[in-house]
DNA sequence: AAGAACTCCTGTTGGC
DNA sequence: TGCCAACAGGAGTTCT
Protein backbone atom coordinates (compact mmCIF):
# COMPACT_ATOMS: atom_id res chain seq x y z
CA UNK A 1 0.00 0.00 0.00
CA UNK A 2 1.72 3.41 1.01
CA UNK A 3 4.94 3.59 -0.60
CA UNK A 4 7.01 6.54 0.07
CA UNK A 5 4.97 9.45 -1.03
CA UNK A 6 2.01 8.19 1.01
CA UNK A 7 4.39 7.64 3.98
CA UNK A 8 5.73 10.92 3.62
CA UNK A 9 2.49 12.89 3.38
CA UNK A 10 1.75 10.94 6.30
CA UNK A 11 4.68 12.59 8.31
CA UNK A 12 3.99 15.84 6.92
CA UNK A 13 0.83 15.28 8.15
CA UNK A 14 1.51 13.96 11.68
CA UNK A 15 4.49 15.95 12.31
CA UNK A 16 2.76 19.60 13.34
CA UNK A 17 0.50 17.32 16.14
CA UNK A 18 3.13 14.74 17.29
CA UNK A 19 5.98 16.48 17.61
CA UNK A 20 6.38 18.17 21.02
CA UNK A 21 3.43 16.36 22.47
CA UNK A 22 3.18 13.18 24.66
CA UNK A 23 1.64 10.48 24.93
CA UNK A 24 -0.54 10.46 28.16
CA UNK A 25 -1.69 6.42 27.33
CA UNK A 26 -1.77 4.30 24.73
CA UNK A 27 -5.11 1.68 23.91
CA UNK A 28 -3.25 -1.68 22.61
CA UNK A 29 -6.50 -3.48 21.17
CA UNK A 30 -4.02 -6.89 20.09
CA UNK A 31 -0.98 -8.08 21.19
CA UNK A 32 0.45 -8.53 16.98
CA UNK A 33 0.52 -6.48 13.93
CA UNK A 34 2.82 -8.25 11.79
CA UNK A 35 4.77 -9.78 14.54
CA UNK A 36 4.20 -9.11 18.06
CA UNK A 37 3.76 -5.73 19.80
CA UNK A 38 7.05 -4.93 21.82
CA UNK A 39 6.47 -5.63 25.01
CA UNK A 40 4.84 -3.30 27.81
CA UNK A 41 4.10 -1.42 24.22
CA UNK A 42 1.57 1.10 26.04
CA UNK A 43 3.29 1.42 29.05
CA UNK A 44 6.68 2.24 27.64
CA UNK A 45 5.69 5.08 25.48
CA UNK A 46 3.27 6.61 27.96
CA UNK A 47 4.86 9.70 28.93
CA UNK A 48 7.29 10.11 26.36
CA UNK A 49 7.53 13.05 24.31
CA UNK A 50 7.89 12.73 20.58
CA UNK A 51 11.37 14.84 19.95
CA UNK A 52 10.84 14.67 15.90
CA UNK A 53 9.37 12.37 13.39
CA UNK A 54 11.22 10.86 10.57
CA UNK A 55 11.12 8.73 7.83
CA UNK A 56 12.92 5.67 6.31
CA UNK A 57 12.41 4.16 3.46
CA UNK A 58 8.81 3.20 4.11
CA UNK A 59 8.84 3.42 7.76
CA UNK A 60 8.05 6.35 10.12
CA UNK A 61 10.31 7.09 12.99
CA UNK A 62 8.95 9.37 15.99
CA UNK A 63 11.78 10.06 18.15
CA UNK A 64 11.01 10.11 22.15
CA UNK A 65 12.16 11.55 24.75
CA UNK A 66 13.83 8.53 26.45
CA UNK A 67 15.92 7.52 23.42
CA UNK A 68 13.77 5.04 22.10
CA UNK A 69 12.35 5.04 18.54
CA UNK A 70 8.75 3.88 17.75
CA UNK A 71 8.89 2.72 14.43
CA UNK A 72 5.84 2.39 12.45
CA UNK A 73 5.47 0.78 8.95
CA UNK A 74 1.92 0.73 7.30
CA UNK A 75 2.34 -2.37 5.47
CA UNK A 76 -0.80 -2.90 3.28
CA UNK A 77 -3.45 -1.45 4.77
CA UNK A 78 -1.84 0.58 8.11
CA UNK A 79 -3.96 4.36 8.04
CA UNK A 80 -2.97 6.61 10.87
CA UNK A 81 -5.46 9.18 11.59
CA UNK A 82 -5.49 12.12 13.83
CA UNK A 83 -8.59 12.61 15.81
CA UNK A 84 -8.84 16.12 17.45
CA UNK A 85 -9.97 16.73 20.65
CA UNK A 86 -11.99 19.49 19.91
CA UNK A 87 -14.88 18.66 17.13
CA UNK A 88 -15.26 15.53 15.08
CA UNK A 89 -12.90 13.62 13.77
CA UNK A 90 -12.97 13.34 9.65
CA UNK A 91 -12.37 9.99 9.68
CA UNK A 92 -14.58 9.05 12.46
CA UNK A 93 -18.00 9.99 11.47
CA UNK A 94 -19.03 6.72 9.19
CA UNK A 95 -18.57 4.84 12.24
CA UNK A 96 -20.90 6.90 14.55
CA UNK A 97 -23.26 4.81 16.61
CA UNK A 98 -23.02 1.25 15.82
CA UNK A 99 -19.42 1.31 16.44
CA UNK A 100 -18.57 3.78 18.71
CA UNK A 101 -15.06 4.68 18.49
CA UNK A 102 -14.17 0.86 18.19
CA UNK A 103 -14.12 -0.34 14.43
CA UNK A 104 -13.25 -3.31 14.23
CA UNK A 105 -9.85 -2.90 12.60
CA UNK A 106 -8.62 0.03 15.25
CA UNK A 107 -5.95 -1.85 16.64
CA UNK A 108 -4.07 1.42 18.94
CA UNK A 109 -4.90 4.57 19.95
CA UNK A 110 -1.88 7.15 20.86
CA UNK A 111 -4.10 9.48 23.54
CA UNK A 112 -1.64 12.54 23.14
CA UNK A 113 -1.14 14.97 26.07
CA UNK A 114 -3.46 17.57 24.63
CA UNK A 115 -6.28 15.47 23.93
CA UNK A 116 -5.52 15.01 19.92
CA UNK A 117 -6.05 11.19 19.39
CA UNK A 118 -3.77 9.62 16.69
CA UNK A 119 -5.65 6.37 15.43
CA UNK A 120 -4.13 3.40 13.86
CA UNK A 121 -6.14 1.05 11.51
CA UNK A 122 -5.16 -1.88 9.49
CA UNK A 123 -7.22 -4.55 8.10
CA UNK A 124 -5.14 -6.87 6.26
CA UNK A 125 -2.47 -6.37 9.55
CA UNK A 126 0.86 -6.34 7.57
CA UNK A 127 1.65 -3.45 9.53
CA UNK A 128 4.13 -2.89 12.44
CA UNK A 129 5.16 -1.19 15.04
CA UNK A 130 8.46 -1.40 17.50
CA UNK A 131 10.30 0.07 20.33
CA UNK A 132 14.25 0.01 19.53
CA UNK A 133 17.01 2.31 21.26
CA UNK A 134 18.03 5.22 18.55
CA UNK A 135 21.52 4.13 18.39
CA UNK A 136 20.70 0.36 17.53
CA UNK A 137 18.74 1.44 14.72
CA UNK A 138 20.81 1.37 12.08
CA UNK A 139 22.01 -2.30 13.00
CA UNK A 140 18.70 -3.36 13.55
CA UNK A 141 17.47 -6.38 11.15
CA UNK A 142 14.55 -4.24 10.12
CA UNK A 143 17.23 -1.41 8.85
CA UNK A 144 20.45 -2.64 8.34
CA UNK A 145 20.05 -4.08 4.34
CA UNK A 146 18.16 -1.03 3.32
CA UNK A 147 18.89 0.97 0.20
CA UNK A 148 19.68 4.14 -0.70
CA UNK A 149 16.58 7.18 -0.33
CA UNK A 150 15.86 7.87 -3.98
CA UNK A 151 15.05 11.48 -3.31
CA UNK A 152 18.56 11.94 -1.78
CA UNK A 153 21.76 13.24 -3.50
CA UNK A 154 22.99 10.04 -3.18
CA UNK A 155 20.76 8.41 -5.68
CA UNK A 156 22.55 9.21 -9.25
CA UNK A 157 23.13 7.41 -12.18
CA UNK A 158 26.38 6.44 -11.68
CA UNK A 159 25.44 4.80 -8.19
CA UNK A 160 22.68 3.19 -10.01
CA UNK A 161 24.31 1.45 -12.75
CA UNK A 162 27.19 0.14 -9.99
CA UNK A 163 24.59 -1.41 -8.50
CA UNK A 164 22.57 -2.75 -11.83
CA UNK A 165 26.34 -4.08 -13.09
CA UNK A 166 25.51 -8.14 -13.37
CA UNK A 167 22.06 -8.23 -12.46
CA UNK A 168 20.18 -11.07 -13.83
CA UNK A 169 17.27 -10.12 -12.65
CA UNK A 170 14.08 -7.79 -14.16
CA UNK A 171 14.64 -3.74 -13.59
CA UNK A 172 11.13 -3.85 -12.72
CA UNK A 173 12.14 -6.37 -9.87
CA UNK A 174 14.94 -4.20 -9.16
CA UNK A 175 13.32 -1.01 -8.46
CA UNK A 176 11.15 -2.66 -5.80
CA UNK A 177 14.25 -3.96 -3.99
CA UNK A 178 14.06 -2.27 -0.69
CA UNK A 179 17.99 -3.27 -0.32
CA UNK A 180 18.55 -1.56 -3.40
CA UNK A 181 16.19 1.78 -3.27
CA UNK A 182 14.36 1.99 -0.28
CA UNK A 183 10.68 3.20 -0.83
CA UNK A 184 9.35 2.92 -4.43
CA UNK A 185 6.60 -0.04 -4.31
CA UNK A 186 4.86 -1.68 -7.02
CA UNK A 187 2.95 1.78 -8.39
CA UNK A 188 5.81 4.20 -8.11
CA UNK A 189 7.80 1.35 -10.26
CA UNK A 190 5.62 1.27 -12.92
CA UNK A 191 5.21 5.02 -13.31
CA UNK A 192 8.82 5.90 -13.13
CA UNK A 193 9.80 3.00 -15.62
CA UNK A 194 6.75 4.30 -18.29
CA UNK A 195 8.56 8.14 -17.81
CA UNK A 196 11.92 6.75 -18.76
CA UNK A 197 10.84 5.18 -21.34
CA UNK A 198 12.17 1.58 -20.04
CA UNK A 199 10.56 -1.80 -20.86
CA UNK A 200 10.14 -3.38 -17.07
CA UNK A 201 11.11 -6.70 -18.58
CA UNK A 202 14.61 -5.59 -19.35
CA UNK A 203 17.54 -7.38 -17.82
CA UNK A 204 18.63 -4.97 -14.73
CA UNK A 205 22.34 -5.26 -15.86
CA UNK A 206 22.10 -3.53 -19.46
CA UNK A 207 21.38 -0.08 -17.37
CA UNK A 208 24.96 -0.34 -16.93
CA UNK A 209 27.38 -0.71 -19.21
CA UNK A 210 30.05 -4.01 -18.56
CA UNK A 211 32.23 -1.33 -16.12
CA UNK A 212 29.49 -0.26 -14.69
CA UNK A 213 29.02 2.68 -15.76
CA UNK A 214 25.83 4.37 -16.56
CA UNK A 215 23.93 4.76 -20.11
CA UNK A 216 21.50 7.39 -21.04
CA UNK A 217 18.81 4.90 -19.55
CA UNK A 218 20.18 5.07 -16.29
CA UNK A 219 19.92 8.90 -16.28
CA UNK A 220 16.71 8.86 -17.50
CA UNK A 221 15.49 6.15 -15.00
CA UNK A 222 17.03 8.05 -12.27
CA UNK A 223 15.67 11.00 -13.21
CA UNK A 224 11.80 9.35 -13.89
CA UNK A 225 11.97 8.02 -10.43
CA UNK A 226 13.01 11.67 -8.44
CA UNK A 227 10.76 13.19 -10.54
CA UNK A 228 7.57 10.77 -9.99
CA UNK A 229 8.07 10.69 -6.44
CA UNK A 230 8.79 14.49 -6.29
CA UNK A 231 5.25 15.09 -7.81
CA UNK A 232 3.37 12.73 -5.88
CA UNK A 233 3.91 13.97 -2.63
CA UNK A 234 3.45 17.28 -3.79
CA UNK A 235 -0.18 15.85 -4.47
CA UNK A 236 -0.46 14.22 -1.18
CA UNK A 237 0.51 11.05 -2.38
CA UNK A 238 -2.03 8.63 -4.21
CA UNK A 239 -5.39 7.16 -2.58
CA UNK A 240 -6.68 3.68 -4.30
CA UNK A 241 -8.25 1.87 -1.55
CA UNK A 242 -7.05 2.39 1.87
CA UNK A 243 -5.37 4.69 2.12
CA UNK A 244 -6.00 8.55 3.52
CA UNK A 245 -3.78 11.36 4.66
CA UNK A 246 -3.44 11.69 8.00
CA UNK A 247 -5.98 14.44 8.76
CA UNK A 248 -8.27 12.34 6.21
CA UNK A 249 -8.02 14.23 3.26
CA UNK A 250 -7.11 11.66 0.09
CA UNK A 251 -4.15 12.04 -2.16
CA UNK A 252 -4.62 13.14 -6.04
CA UNK A 253 -1.45 11.59 -7.32
CA UNK A 254 -3.78 8.44 -8.88
CA UNK A 255 -5.14 10.82 -11.31
CA UNK A 256 -1.73 11.31 -13.03
CA UNK A 257 -1.12 7.50 -13.26
CA UNK A 258 0.19 6.89 -16.56
CA UNK A 259 0.18 2.83 -16.88
CA UNK A 260 -0.81 2.11 -13.39
CA UNK A 261 -4.32 0.08 -13.76
CA UNK A 262 -5.11 1.19 -16.78
CA UNK A 263 -4.63 -1.98 -18.92
CA UNK A 264 -6.37 -2.56 -21.90
CA UNK A 265 -6.45 1.35 -22.11
CA UNK A 266 -4.23 3.67 -24.38
CA UNK A 267 -0.69 5.01 -24.12
CA UNK A 268 -0.67 8.42 -22.99
CA UNK A 269 2.13 8.90 -24.39
CA UNK A 270 1.66 11.92 -26.97
CA UNK A 271 1.92 10.41 -30.47
CA UNK A 272 2.11 6.97 -29.39
CA UNK A 273 -0.67 4.53 -30.48
CA UNK A 274 0.05 1.57 -27.89
CA UNK A 275 -1.98 -0.27 -25.10
CA UNK A 276 -1.29 -0.60 -21.68
CA UNK A 277 -0.63 -4.22 -20.54
CA UNK A 278 -0.38 -6.20 -17.20
CA UNK A 279 2.09 -8.95 -16.44
CA UNK A 280 2.62 -10.53 -13.52
CA UNK A 281 6.37 -10.31 -12.63
CA UNK A 282 7.47 -12.20 -9.03
CA UNK A 283 3.63 -12.18 -8.19
CA UNK A 284 2.88 -8.74 -8.38
CA UNK A 285 1.18 -6.32 -11.58
CA UNK A 286 3.51 -4.46 -13.24
CA UNK A 287 1.52 -1.99 -16.32
CA UNK A 288 3.37 -0.65 -19.40
CA UNK A 289 3.26 0.19 -22.74
CA UNK A 290 5.12 -2.39 -24.75
CA UNK A 291 5.14 -0.38 -27.46
CA UNK A 292 7.22 2.98 -26.08
CA UNK A 293 8.98 1.15 -23.20
CA UNK A 294 12.19 -0.57 -24.60
C1' DA B 1 23.94 -16.86 -3.34
C1' DA B 2 20.73 -14.70 -6.24
C1' DG B 3 16.17 -14.68 -7.68
C1' DA B 4 11.54 -16.28 -7.64
C1' DA B 5 7.67 -18.31 -5.12
C1' DC B 6 5.10 -18.59 -1.06
C1' DT B 7 3.17 -16.65 3.04
C1' DC B 8 0.79 -13.69 6.39
C1' DC B 9 -4.51 -11.33 6.58
C1' DT B 10 -9.07 -9.37 5.21
C1' DG B 11 -12.03 -7.28 1.92
C1' DT B 12 -13.66 -6.28 -2.73
C1' DT B 13 -14.63 -7.30 -7.41
C1' DG B 14 -15.74 -9.69 -11.50
C1' DG B 15 -17.07 -13.86 -13.98
C1' DC B 16 -20.13 -17.75 -14.29
C1' DT C 1 -28.48 -13.74 -5.99
C1' DG C 2 -24.59 -16.79 -4.80
C1' DC C 3 -20.09 -18.76 -5.00
C1' DC C 4 -15.38 -18.68 -5.95
C1' DA C 5 -11.14 -17.26 -7.85
C1' DA C 6 -8.24 -13.38 -8.48
C1' DC C 7 -6.40 -9.38 -6.75
C1' DA C 8 -4.82 -5.46 -3.53
C1' DG C 9 0.48 0.87 -2.17
C1' DG C 10 4.57 -4.95 1.46
C1' DA C 11 8.15 -7.75 2.68
C1' DG C 12 10.15 -11.76 5.60
C1' DT C 13 10.84 -16.64 4.85
C1' DT C 14 11.53 -20.56 2.17
C1' DC C 15 12.24 -22.82 -2.02
C1' DT C 16 15.34 -23.81 -6.40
Amino acid sequence: MPELPEVETVRLGLAPVLVGNSFASVEQRRGDLRFPLPKHFAARLQGRKVDALDRRAKYLLARLDDGEVLVMHLGMTGRLSIDHANGKSLDLGEFADEQKRTPKHEHIVFHLADGTAIRYSDTRRFGLMDLIASEALPAHALFKGLGVEPLSAEFTPDWLAAKLKGKATSIKAALIDQRLIAGIGNIYACEALFRAGISPIRLARTLATKTGKPRKATEALVKAVKSVLAEAIKAGGSSLRDYARADGRLGSFQHSFKVYGREGKPCRKKGCRGTVRRIVQSGRSTFYCPSCQR
